[in-house]
DNA sequence: GCTCCACGGGAAGGATAGGCTT
DNA sequence: AAGCCTATCCTTCCCGTGGAGC
């Protein structure tokens, strides 16, 4: 039933985008200096995750790549290199200098000279999820090399410069800002359409069972993929040749509960008991908290090092913090 | 305005890892 | 092989800030 599993996932990027015309258009706009050689402003994506940015960035990128000229495209996913020295080795590494650079041993510093010294084609750096970034001076620095050009991807602009300085910010005061929307119903239909061609046999999904993943998926082409794939993935394991409606239920919350098991996954075991606890309580208030989780495991840890594990769960969207000061509620999420 | 609770930045220090030098 | 470096990661402590409630 499936027949080729690559389009369905949600990364992919496919050779036609659609009902991303404007946004492209003005990613492209915005690195029309590239073309004649000058230096380009910086660009940011934002909007809801699924709303196609990491795709619409790539996929522009590499229009611009193969139509034009001669430049280089990086993509780094600062979820996974979040400091400043991964971002820097993995921009080197991309760009094939790294060959004499030990690793652990080679000061940051230098990294940073090293692509100040770099004299290749223009290089466009697209930093995905660069709110995740950890010290924000690391775009500021990137921003001085003089043959890169960035663009940042976001949710929100306000996450990107969170604890930056001034000294950040205003240099991308000039920036272009690309706002992306959810996708609509119909959108996400046709997106779907479109890879289900390439990846599925054609009757093994019917118009209803598109159009209520694409409800469920309330926008996000990401969440719309996920479901898809993942209940195509038991049809075929089943050794059925249609997507029935419940597969396609049981796909649903399956698919929002796969990200949720892997970050689970990876807790240790005092964040674990941590993410417990909200859990089975719903809300709780810091200072309930932390007893409760001295009470509960052995040699436990300090408060602010509690701190640091709640924000880590909660960047994962395993629990949400609500309010401020004194009034602080750490809460379930609920799927 | 004061107190209290809580947050989170930053510095410091230890553990760990890998490469380089001798 | 031993010792030195440079880095990361983790944890803790200190402390300034800020909101809530009296």
């Amino acid at each position: 039933m499936i027949t080729d599993a690559r389009v369905l996932r949600a990364d992919f990027v496919p050779r036609d985008v659609e009902y991303r015309d404007s946004e492209v258009d003005a990613l492209t706009a915005v690195l029309e200096p590239l073309v004649d050689g000058d230096p380009s402003a910086p660009a940011i994506l934002l909007g809801p995750s699924g709303a196609g940015k990491t795709c619409i960035s790539q996929y522009t990128l590499e229009q611009l790549r193969q139509a034009v000229l001669d430049i280089d495209v990086q993509y780094v996913n600062c979820w996974q290199n979040y400091s400043e020295y991964r971002v820097l080795y993995r921009l080197l590494e991309g760009l094939g200098k790294t060959v004499d650079i030990h690793r652990q041993s080679t000061p940051h510093d230098e990294l940073l000279e090293r692509l100040r010294q770099y004299d290749g084609p223009p290089c466009v750096v697209i930093l995905d999820e660069a709110d995740q970034l950890e010290d924000k001076r690391m775009l500021y620095h990137l921003h001085s090399l003089p043959k890169f050009t960035l663009v940042l991807v976001a949710n929100e602009e306000s996450e990107i410069f969170s604890g930056a300085d001034d000294r950040v910010t205003s240099r991308f005061v000039g920036a272009e800002r690309i706002q992306f929307y959810r996708y609509t119903v119909p959108e996400l239909i046709a997106i779907m359409e479109a890879r289900v061609r390439w990846g599925l046999e054609r009757e093994a999904v019917g118009d209803e069972t598109l159009r209520t993943v694409a409800d469920v998926a309330a926008g996000d082409a990401r969440a719309a993929l996920n479901i898809l794939r993942n209940a195509a993935r038991h049809a075929q394991q089943k050794g059925v040749e249609r997507i029935t409606p419940d597969l396609l239920e049981a796909a649903i919350p399956d698919a929002r509960h796969e990200v949720r098991r892997k970050n689970v996954d990876t807790l240790t075991p005092h964040q674990r008991a941590l993410f417990e606890l909200v859990d089975e309580r719903g809300e709780v208030a810091p200072s309930d908290l932390y007893r409760e989780y001295r009470e509960r495991v052995d040699s436990p840890k300090a408060d602010r090092t509690v701190r640091n594990y709640l924000q880590k769960l909660a960047r994962y969207n395993l629990i949400r913090i609500e309010r401020t000061s004194r009034d602080r509620r750490y809460c379930r999420v609920d799927y």
